[in-house]
Order: C-alpha cells, then sequence, then structure tokens
DNA sequence: GGCTGGCATAAGTCAGCCTTATGGATCGAC
DNA sequence: GTCGATCCATAAGGCTGACTTATGCCAGCC
C-alpha cells in the first residue's frame, strides 16, 4: 500500500523536539510543556539516538538546531498544528452538538414544541434529534442522549424519569356528544384507535371490564401515539394515549376524558446517557433543562386535576 | 501567539487511533503496531475520553467511525504521513550525507586526492569535508567524523590512529645540488621555511644539535604545512613537513630529503567520532575506508624504507 | 571571582502502558 | 441449533521508561 512505513519515533519525544526547536531553548520549552528541563533534555537525547544524529548544538547558553534540526522542524511543527486543529474542531463540535436518539412521539408531542425554549437559553448549543421506534445502543451508536421507555435498569447508563408510560381513553367531544358512557364497556361501543394495542385490554381490566373481546374491531392500527392522537382529534374514534403528550388538546377540550381511570404500567419514560459522559457541559445543560420542564409539567397538570 | 494552544492529547493514543481509523478495525491496527487488541482498545478509550466522545461506534465484528472520528481521521493521517516524510528525509540524510571536520593540510594532501576512491566505494554517500585549524567539540557541532592531531585520549570520542604527527626538513633538489650537506648543522646554511615553526629545534635537537639559534632566519612562517611543502618544492627553502603527507613529491624527486632523520613527537593523527555513534554504517564505511588507506600507505613506504 | 543562566547526567520513583487471560456477542458452517 | 471462529471489552498485574530531584559543568557577566 504505501512505501515501507519507517517507523516513526516515539511521539512524546518529538512532541518535546518540536516545543524546543519553536524556543531555541529545552528550558522553555520545559515550561510550555509543564515538566522540567531534565526531561526536555532526556527527551531530545532519545530522538537523537533514534535519528542517529544530533539535531540540537549545544552552545554555551543556547542550542540551535542542527542542518538536521532545521530541517525537521518546521514539518513537525506543522504537523502538530494541523493535529491541534483538528482537534480542537472536535472539541468544538463535541461541545456544540448535542444529538439525541428519541421516540417518535415523545419528539413530536413533547420535545420539538419546546426545543425553541432550550435554544433560547443555550444558543450555542445544535441539537440534533434523530426518531427511532428500537431502542438504540450506545456502545453502537453516537448519540450523547437517549429517551426511551422501559424500567430504568440498563447497565452503564445514567437514567432519570420523566413521566411515567400510561393510558388513558380519549376521543373528539363530537364523537361523544349523543353518546351515554356510563360503564367504562359502553366505549366498545364507539370505535377504537388502534384496537389491537395490548394496553386496551389492560385498560379495560383496571376499568373493572376484564378479558374484554375486541377482535370484532377493525384492525386500523397506527403504531405511533402522535396519529392515534390526530385521530382521535379528527372524531374518527377512541385512541389510548398517554395524557402528558396532549396536554394542549386536553387543554383546550379538542380532546376529552370519557373516563378519567388511568392504565398505569410498569414502564415510564427516561433520560438517558452513558454514566461515563454525565460530566458533559451540553448533556448536563439539556437534562436539567429536560427535567426542570417535565416539573413544570406536573405543576401544571397535578394540582388542576 | 496563537489561540490558546489547546493541549493535544496524548500522541501515543493519537497515532494507535491513526493507525485504527485507517483499517477499520482494532486487531489490525494492532498487528501494524506491533502490540495487542487490548492495548489499541486501550489507548482508543482513552482518546475517546479525552476528547468527550465516541470515536468509534462498535459493531458486532467490527468497528466504525462516528461522525467526529470521520472529522478527525483524515487530518490526522495526514499530519502523520507528513511526520513520517520528515523523518523519512533526515534518515536519508543521516544515511547519506557524512560531514568531516579536518586539519587543512590533512584535508589538501592526504584526503581530498583520495575521496575519489571512497566516493567509488560508496557512491550513495556524500562526503562534505570542512576545513579547520582549531579543534571543534562534537558536542558543539554536527559533525560525523573529525581528523585532527593529539594523543588520542577524548573522552566520549572512538579514535583511531591514522600515522605519527613527524617531522623531516625537505627541498627541492634544485636548492641542494651545490650544497655540501654532511651534518645536520649545516642546514642552518640555507633558507628555512617557517622557522619560527617550534618542531625546527626538536628536530635539530634529535639530530644533535641542540639550543640551536634560528633567530637570523626571516621568519617568513606560513603555518600550514602544505603551502610549506610547496614552497619547499617551489626551491625557496627547506620545510619540515611530515612526509606522509608528500608522497607522491617525494617519490617522484620533486622533493628530496637530505637528512633521512624524522623528529617524532607524541602528538598523532587521529581519526574521531562519538562513540555513541559507533554504529552508523556511513562512519563505519568512511572508517574503514580511511584506515584501509592509511595500510596501505604504510605499505608502500614502509617497506621501501 | 562569585553569580547567574543554561544544559547534561545520575539515581530513584511511580504512573501508565502493555500483556495475558477471560468474557460476550455475532456470524457462519455443518 | 450448536459449535467454532472472529472481534472487541475488561480486569489484573508486571514492568518499562518517562519524569523529578539533585548535582555538576561551562561560559558570560558584573
Amino acid at each position: 500500500m504505501s512505501k515501507l512505513p519507517s517507523k516513526l519515533p516515539p511521539m512524546s519525544a518529538v512532541r518535546v523536539f518540536e516545543a524546543a526547536a519553536r524556543h531555541q531553548s529545552f528550558t522553555r520549552a520545559a515550561e510550555e510543556l509543564g515538566m522540567t528541563q531534565a526531561a526536555v533534555s532526556y527527551q531530545i537525547k532519545l530522538l537523537e539516538d533514534r535519528v542517529g544524529a544530533p539535531l540540537f548544538i549545544r552552545l554555551p547558553r543556547q542550542v540551535t538546531l542542527t542542518a538536521k534540526g532545521r530541517q525537521l522542524a518546521p514539518a513537525v511543527t506543522e504537523a502538530f498544528e494541523a493535529l491541534r486543529n483538528a482537534f480542537a474542531g472536535v472539541e468544538e463540535m463535541v461541545q456544540t452538538v448535542l444529538s439525541i436518539t428519541t421516540l417518535s412521539t415523545f419528539a413530536s408531542n413533547w420535545l420539538v414544541p419546546r426545543l425553541g425554549r432550550f435554544r433560547q437559553l443555550h444558543p450555542n448549543i445544535a441539537v440534533q434529534v434523530s426518531v427511532s421506534t428500537e431502542i438504540i445502543e450506545f456502545a453502537h451508536s453516537e448519540f450523547d442522549i437517549g429517551i426511551r421507555s422501559g424500567t430504568g435498569d440498563w447497565p452503564g447508563l445514567e437514567a432519570h424519569v420523566l413521566f411515567p408510560n400510561q393510558f388513558m381513553p380519549v376521543c373528539s367531544p363530537a364523537l361523544v356528544r349523543d353518546v351515554e358512557l356510563r360503564d367504562p364497556v359502553d366505549l366498545l361501543s364507539l370505535p377504537l384507535i388502534s384496537p389491537s394495542d395490548p394496553w386496551w385490554r389492560d385498560w379495560f381490566s383496571a376499568a373493572g371490564v376484564p378479558n374484554v373481546d375486541l377482535s370484532r374491531h377493525p384492525d386500523n392500527s397506527l403504531g405511533v401515539q402522535q396519529f392515534e392522537g390526530m385521530a382521535a382529534i379528527a372524531g374518527q374514534g377512541v385512541a389510548l394515549i398517554n395524557p402528558f403528550f396532549f396536554p394542549e388538546d386536553l387543554a383546550s377540550g379538542r380532546l376529552v376524558k370519557p373516563f378519567d381511570l388511568m392504565a398505569t404500567t410498569d414502564r415510564s419514560y427516561w433520560l438517558v446517557y452513558p454514566k461515563a459522559r454525565r460530566r458533559s457541559a451540553k448533556i448536563e445543560a439539556f437534562r436539567d433543562w429536560v427535567l426542570s420542564e417535565v416539573a413544570g409539567d406536573s405543576e401544571r397538570t397535578s394540582p388542576a386535576a
């Protein structure tokens, strides 16, 4: 592939040489590198042995580059400058770009509408949102933060609970205007959205209607809560949704709750990130912001209920 | 001078990253670098911690660069390539350029006339000859080899004796054609070249003429044996020279020895170089060549004498 | 002549790099 | 489906070798 790679000398020595050549002084190079003059002398000698020729001429109270040293110095300085730039660029990217993998409905019905506020708080952080229905392993990806549903036991991940994964039937007020709903079982007379969703059974169960038969209902499954909510608003039927995702629609009355009964699960929505990166400023900023937003949600909904 | 130098990550880790990025494989990078796969994994993780973001995505049986890794890799590879080139250039210079500091007469009357043969033997070594009357410290210079006169006790230097520092009066045959020289003291009737040279007293001493008074002779000192020999050939007087430097002139009769008496000294001509560099191929080559040439000289002169 | 500034050298210590060993995960073959 | 091969991660431990401290040397400079 390439002409014999001609092994590079130890990089630590090269780095010391670069500083010493720039300063034409071992002592000042040592200061810059935060080590002693003796260490610089040691490394230079090492490199000279490696190269097979002196790189500095030792004059009484100063050092000068030899011809070989002069040939080497500019190229080395240039290479290190290039490295510094490259790492500075990545460093900036690391600090300013925050990438999130999130569940679809959380993104559309919770995160995206509020992102404007985060951008105002942290104008120098660019948020990249990636939507996925699967849980993405951090080891197999390059996301900074994830929003996922589960029980919070992910090894190696720091997890902050956001809100419970719970469900309640909702529908458009028009759909139930002329219907008398005294008992949960009455809901079965209305069209259900995504009736194949297993949570329906759980909700009826919690409502005292076990072993409900939903096979009769046409399976117009939408799969994504956001769409189910939209369908409900459009009056197409009763959807089982997490009220956290539709605060506006519930507050404005676009969606109504025929029964104020929540089916709870053992799962919640979580904000997670690798434990090792918990000190990252952008991660801290985003986490704190999300948690404060969630706290605001609770304040707004809980006392009102 | 430059914008905050933003400390570079440990170079050893960067080097490992470079190889791993090129191969898209930790195992193959380890092979290239001559270390174990575990060491590569360790260094990569180190760099990722330092940078604050993953650089590789760990897929089942391979690794891929993340966006940050992709941003970093080309720049790093380029920088290392530049370093490799720079060091290769110096390496070549080290191997192919041999610089010598030598005494003037040795250069003109011994070395230069024979250098053609050395070049034939080693066409890939370029010899740079620098003439100096002072002995140059290797620590304060960048010479590979030195030719100097002395007793051979230079600490840190490998020293090979070439021939003794000895003297004999010579002159043009014309100068003595009509002169009867029975006794060394008769030389005093002829013009002496560089009579202020202290070796004259030593030679007369060795010839059984102690405390000779040379103050009468005009002090037309030339200082350099080469010039003294040339003056003698031109018939300007009797010169005290080292016959090693004038083999041709003595053989051809352009110079004659009025008395076959050599004044010896405790000094010799030496070929020296730093002990630490005795393994250098070009130094070995030159040293061996010089010594073989000197051996040839002795063969040619000694049996004849 | 002391004093200062700069580099070299010796000795000793300790961090951290690398190795060995092992485990987990996936892919392919049979 | 099981077994083996491949590749990376991780833990534990050893050992190198990069630093530090201390000292010496040399040359200018007051």
